[in-house]
DNA sequence: ATTATCTATAGATCTATAGATAATGC
DNA sequence: ATTATCTATAGATCTATAGATAATGC
């Protein structure tokens, strides 16, 4: 057997290189869920740092301002959940070749954001309400939110629900997405109105419900574009 | 002709009820303004003070804390919109009996809500923005949105949409009320991103434009309910 | 006499940094 | 010798209130 737990007081030896890395996760995994509650403004770099058992002067070494602490959130997952979305509306692009539907695409766009929040991982429903925050935050402030890191993606979707009705115009797809970011950003915000209001018939955190219906709602609401009202 | 602008130097003499009243809406104003472009903790009261020409004292004079501030200028035009929006649907209801759709039922509902943001009052620009930010906020945090007092009006929706479809499940009404209402709250935010992505093809405040196609889209997205996947 | 407004400040924060100490590198 | 972490604090805020003054009520 390896030596578990052999000394007692002896603090254990770690690399420079994995203490830096542990301590800049649980630094940011702190921030992601008090940033996701109660927004930029609302958290202090204090609570940050007493909420992962450290000190302010700790964020400021590894993140300099409250700012680059904040887009460090953001880029910590920024590129997985891009890369998923990316890898899925290619592959749906591939196996349907000629005979894409609105309701595929939209799935295939869907997917993996929902996959993500019901991975269990409560970081990722953290993550995900704060992007939320940020979807709704007007451009031009504090917050840097011109960086948005999915456009490329968003680019891909509206192409490929051009190919699907090519008779409708460029700008009524985007309102489409438009329309479609919203009742997305809702769904990741996890506000627990939809709880009450239902009177607890449906459930914030029910994601696979918000996927089907959303599916089905936005596929069959893409039919009525380009149609004279 | 009545006495415009008689004496030079001496002061208007204002009776105490006007006086009051001014400044609570010079107040009122300059704080939604704020509070719409950065958020509750984004803004000081000192800002709100500055903003609007006079001193923090005279802010808790009014409203007595940050809170009661805020809430006072959610409350100031919650009831306007929430009759106009109650008229809207009842007078759908009354001229379409027993030929209701859900186009026409969910453009009863958006309609009056665009109206008032393309009223030009900037003041309902900043409160759309406002309400919108409250929308995407979870509740249980500082700010109070238990006390949503749009809910009612939103009963009356899902009844009269159930009316349309009485095969459809209430809960996937509300799924589908949740989703439309994360489309109005991403158009009401005027976040200036779908200008961007769009290569200024959209514009966030063409409202008019928004209206047109969250009528199509979730009036023909409605149909999918109810069906089999 | 009452109500609205201003002056001044208390007491509790906040972000950020300088400088000391502890742990690892080599 | 270098990198990570802690101690202590500067300097600038913040919300809120006490108490004085100005304007209106009657």
């Amino acid at each position: 057997m390896a030596a578990v737990s052999t000394a007692k007081k002896q603090p254990v030896r770690r690399r420079q290189a994995d203490r830096r890395e542990e301590s800049r996760e649980r630094i940011l995994d702190a921030a992601e869920e008090l940033l996701a509650r109660r927004g930029y403004d609302g958290v202090t770099m204090r609570e940050i740092a007493s909420a992962s058992a450290t000190d302010t002067s700790l964020l400021h070494y590894y993140f300099n301002t409250k700012a680059g602490l904040f887009d460090a959130v953001i880029a910590r997952r920024a590129g997985i959940v891009n890369e998923t979305r990316q890898v899925s509306l290619d592959a749906y692009a591939a196996g349907h070749a000629g005979k894409m539907t609105a309701e595929g695409v939209v799935r295939a766009y869907l997917e993996p954001t929902f996959r993500f929040m019901m991975s269990g991982e409560p970081g990722f429903l953290n993550y995900g309400a704060l992007i939320a925050k940020l979807n709704s935050t007007a451009m031009g402030g504090d917050v840097d939110t011109t960086h948005t890191p999915f456009d490329p993606v968003v680019r891909r979707l509206v192409e490929m629900l051009a190919e699907v009705r090519p008779d409708v115009k460029e700008a009524d797809i985007y309102w489409f997405y438009h329309l479609m970011s919203g009742a997305i950003s809702l769904s990741l915000a996890q506000t627990g109105r939809i709880d009450v209001l239902s009177g607890g018939q449906c459930r914030s955190g029910d994601f696979a419900a918000i996927l089907d219906r959303m599916t089905r709602v936005f596929g069959e609401g893409f039919k009525s574009l380009g149609k004279l009202a």
